[in-house]
RNA sequence: GGUGGGUUAGCCAAGCGGUUAGGCAGCGGCCUGCAAAGCCGUAUAGACGAGUUCGACUCUCGUACCCACCUCCA
């Protein structure tokens, strides 16, 4: 891993001027670990109900570099992700399809994992399943009901039913996340009878996608529940249900509410406090808050911070499930590669939409080249140089992923270094270690903090995560091979040059180019790469 | 109806009460045998209407339009 820029890492004292979004108070404000030099994130992953698609991907990736900046900013990191293996959609949806519900998770949770591997997402430190934490759950449901935040609806002869619910009355900082108002809620909206007409005669999405109706639970929409406000916890077993998608519990058997799971997971790897909670922002409601309000009622601090990541839209609209319109992952890398996929995702704002066209895409192609013809051009100028100390990252670049992960700001930092470099690599007129000795540790100290920046997009072409060509196996022998060819061909149109030949020589290149191979001269000789 | 976000040049996208954001595309130049790449330079902005101010894209108020959440969602 030597290649790895990982190394350079600016003075710890930089990250105390980190400034971060709080979704629970819509502001900028110093982030301050709980515990110094530690910082503990959890987020929200995936219900592992069908196949990634681009908008899983961006919030994946969006938390990623959150994360990278913080290892770069020297912080201990703690990152944990669940897995939502459990839920009323697998079970339908496996139902529907004569599957087995917890192969169905499994395959997809798989999916998730290989996207997010080809997208060189960091591993999570912890990644629980909801199906192995039913204990954790179960408690956690117990001491809100020995705390009066929550109750169990009893059968007709009075034993436990299964399905118990959080008592949202009961709990008066109910509403803190986001704000939302008695009387506008979700389940009320529908008593109200503006609301209602706006939910009919409103432009959304609601008429539309073959997923948007599927099987609410009739537990949520129980008459049983006491304030139309309160929300599952604990959802009885049916007898349509799968035998092995329900646990005994002391207030019946059954299985968790959507929300209870995070919760409990949150709790398990972090303890009763933590310092960021993140997730897509269509989860702030209902899901957060009613995660927010189980672990406050249960006695634990919770969360300290609120992220949230902004979606994929296409032609202005949602990517979604419900929509359908979701691209799934192999479908985007069929026509262009991860790094591609990644620095389109990457590079707008966490909190911004992120329109997904041709266009963002060939302008990720487009940087793509930019950024790998400077760092080869900056490998080959600096072959002689000497190790390097390692350099601080450009202060422009520390100050804007300070500010709330601006990575508009950042980029323009990486950028502006590209042109620096490129600027020395251009005033080195030929490869004579005269020249090298004065130009090389420049060079290399703009090569070496472009890297650096770029890990922290998870971007730097050279590390191993996106290095393509290896020395040995097939591909390695097809690229040796390949390279005595169109070498031999270099040779032969740089003699033509020097003998004015330039018909031929302008034939070789126009032969070369044809076959996909692009060329370029400059003062150190011709190279070439595949387009 | 409630809650939140947005509207910046051909396109994407930032900061900032007065001083070049950046990228893609374009134009001019340098370099090159010619190209490509690279470098230098450069035009086109701030939804609309008021207000505050010496001065507003940036602050305040209003209007319009767009989007999302309020139902599973990253």
């Amino acid at each position: 891993m030597s290649n790895d820029a990982n190394s350079t890492s600016p003075a710890a004292n930089e990250s105390t001027s980190l400034r971060l979004y709080d979704t629970a108070t819509h502001s900028v404000t110093p982030f301050a670990p709980l515990t110094p030099g530690e910082v503990s994130i959890y987020v929200c992953g995936a219900t592992v109900q069908s196949s990634p698609h681009v908008g899983h991907l961006r919030a994946a990736v969006a938390f990623d570099v959150v994360r990278r900046w913080f290892l770069k900013l020297g912080y201990k990191v703690v990152f944990v992700r669940n897995v939502t293996d459990i839920d009323d959609k697998i079970l339908a949806k496996a139902a529907a399809a004569g599957q087995e519900w917890w192969a169905r998770a499994y395959h997809y949770e798989r999916e998730f994992t290989q996207a997010y591997d080809l997208l060189g997402v960091l591993p999570p430190t912890y990644e629980p399943r909801a199906t192995g934490h039913m204990t954790d759950m179960i408690d956690l449901v117990q001491r809100l009901i020995d705390r009066g935040h929550a109750y169990v609806i009893p059968n007709a002869d009075g034993t436990p039913s299964g399905n118990v619910y959080f008592d949202v009355p009961s709990w008066p900082e109910y509403g803190a996340l986001t704000h939302q108002e008695t009387g506008t809620l979700a389940a009320e909206a529908t008593l109200d009878p503006d609301a209602a007409v706006a939910d009919q005669l409103g432009p959304s999405v609601d008429a539309q996608g073959p997923d948007k109706y599927n099987t609410v639970d009739a537990a949520d929409e129980s008459a049983d529940k006491h304030n139309p406000r309160d929300f599952a916890l604990w959802k009885a077993a049916k007898p349509n249900e799968p035998a092995t998608a329900s646990w005994n519990a002391p207030f019946g058997k059954g299985r968790p509410g959507w929300h209870l799971e995070c919760s409990a997971m949150s709790h398990r790897y972090l303890g009763d406090d933590f310092d960021i909670h993140g997730g897509g922002l269509d989860l702030r409601f209902p899901h957060h808050e009613n995660e927010m309000a189980q672990s406050h009622a249960a006695g634990w601090g919770f969360a300290h911070r609120w992220m949230h990541s902004a979606w994929v839209t296409q032609s202005g609209e949602k990517m979604s499930k419900s929509l359908g319109n979701g691209l799934s992952v192999g479908e985007v890398l069929k026509d262009h590669s991860a790094w591609v996929i990644r620095y389109a995702l990457a590079s707008v704002h966490y909190r911004s939409m992120l329109e997904w066209s041709d266009q963002t895409l060939n302008e990720a192609e487009s940087a793509y080249e930019r950024i790998s013809r400077f760092v080869a051009a900056a490998q080959k100028a600096t072959v002689a140089a000497v190790d390097q100390p390692a350099v601080p990252l450009p202060e422009a670049f520390v100050a804007a992923m300070n500010d709330d992960i601006n990575v508009s700001n950042a980029l323009a930092a990486v950028f502006s270094t590209i042109r620096e470099g490129n600027s020395l690599i251009a005033q080195a007129p030929d490869a004579s270690a005269a020249t090298t000795a004065v130009s090389a540790p420049a060079i290399a100290t703009k090569l070496q903090q472009v890297r650096s920046m770029l890990d922290v997009f998870g971007l730097d072409p050279l590390s191993t995560q996106w290095s393509t060509s290896q020395s040995d196996g097939e591909d390695g022998a097809i690229t040796k091979a390949l390279d005595a060819l169109v070498s031999a061909q270099l040779e032969a149109r740089t003699q033509a040059r020097k003998d004015k030949n330039f018909a031929q020589a302008d034939a070789i290149r126009d032969q070369l180019n044809a076959a996909g191979i692009e060329i370029e001269d400059s003062a150190q000789g011709s190279s070439w790469h595949v387009r």
